[in-house]
DNA sequence: CCGCGGGCCTGAGAGC
DNA sequence: TGCTCTCAGGCCCGCG
């Protein structure tokens, strides 16, 4: 599922309930997500007080006064949902929401605020991780993450640098979350649509030969990223099946698409004319408009 | 090192 | 109704 938008938006939805609020109890409901749990998972979180919750790319990070960090992924389907009254959903008592299917909710933490945040996961591709802050450089998950794409060192430079040794397609660059990081199947698309570029375009033309300086494509993209993110972080994410805001609304920023999902409709560049066409690129749905994407 | 395809899971929807 | 097939906001891993 989740995004760099729909990961924000999360982490705006659970920051009242879990800053400056001690985990009193955690529960984890099975012994794995997409990795077993830590074997003191559990324990490291227990009677921790909840500094700051952050975000990387797609991870949400929970700084613990103990100078632990939890690390959470919310995968494909991941979503979290905060209930303000605890006294409902006591241990052991899953009548919390009634015509519910709470066979997915896979761990709980009880917060001193009085919240219960539930992690719902029905694929299980998302995964939470305490690591120690200290060792934060050193942690696989992390490593290798490239900028954050609203961040101040993402600009065309760092983008035409990074894209121009690369043999793949743009696409398939501006997944991979080593050039930029954050971006998922949704907002590549949009962003290449909104910067009138070719999915399929060879990644190193965002760079000119031999000097490396970006071209005027490298500088149409970047905006257009940044254009595309912050307004669907506004929109509080797309909902397609999974995305719930934390207090269970829908974000609605799928209204906004121009492309993506849109197979078939026409093209909403005004006088263009041309058919929203999908394809499939690296095993995803690249949905695009072969008239004015060049 | 790099790029690609497979695999991890469940559920929704289409077609028969 | 129900079965089978495809597809889905991600990313790790092993292969060539």
């Amino acid at each position: 599922m989740p995004e760099l938008p729909e990961v924000e938006t999360v982490r705006r939805g659970l920051q009242p309930s879990m800053e400056g609020a001690k985990i009193l109890k955690a529960e984890a409901r099975r012994k794995d997500l997409r990795f077993p749990f830590q074997k003191d998972f559990v324990a490291r979180l227990e009677g921790q007080t909840v500094a700051g919750l952050g975000r990387r790319a797609k991870y949400l990070m929970a700084d613990l006064a103990s100078g632990d960090v939890l690390l959470m992924h919310l995968g494909m389907s991941g979503s979290f949902r905060v209930l303000k009254d605890d006294d409902n959903i006591a241990p052991g008592h899953f009548h919390y929401e009634r015509n519910q299917d709470r066979t997915h909710d896979h761990v709980i933490f009880h917060m001193s605020s009085g919240a219960a945040i539930i992690f719902n996961d029905p694929r299980r591709f998302g995964y939470m991780k305490v690591i120690a802050r200290n060792a934060i450089e050193d942690e696989p998950l992390l490593k290798g993450l490239g900028p954050e794409p609203l961040g101040n060192e993402f600009d065309a430079a760092m983008l035409a640098r990074s894209c121009a040794n690369k043999k793949t397609s743009l696409k398939a660059a501006l997944l991979d979350q080593r050039v930029v990081a954050g971006l998922g199947n949704i907002y590549v698309c949009e962003a290449l649509f909104r910067a009138r570029l070719s999915p399929r375009r060879l990644a190193a033309t965002l760079a000119m030969k031999k000097t490396g300086e970006p071209t005027e494509h490298a500088k149409r993209l970047v905006p257009a990223i940044h254009d595309v993110l912050n307004q669907a972080i506004q929109a509080g994410g797309s909902s397609l099946r999974d995305h719930r805001q934390t207090n269970g609304d829908l974000g609605y920023f799928q209204h906004s698409f121009q492309v993506y999902d849109r197979e078939g409709e026409k093209c909403p560049t005004p006088g263009c004319g041309g058919t929203v066409k999908r394809f499939t690129q690296n095993g995803r749905s690249t949905f695009w408009c072969p008239k004015c994407q060049k």
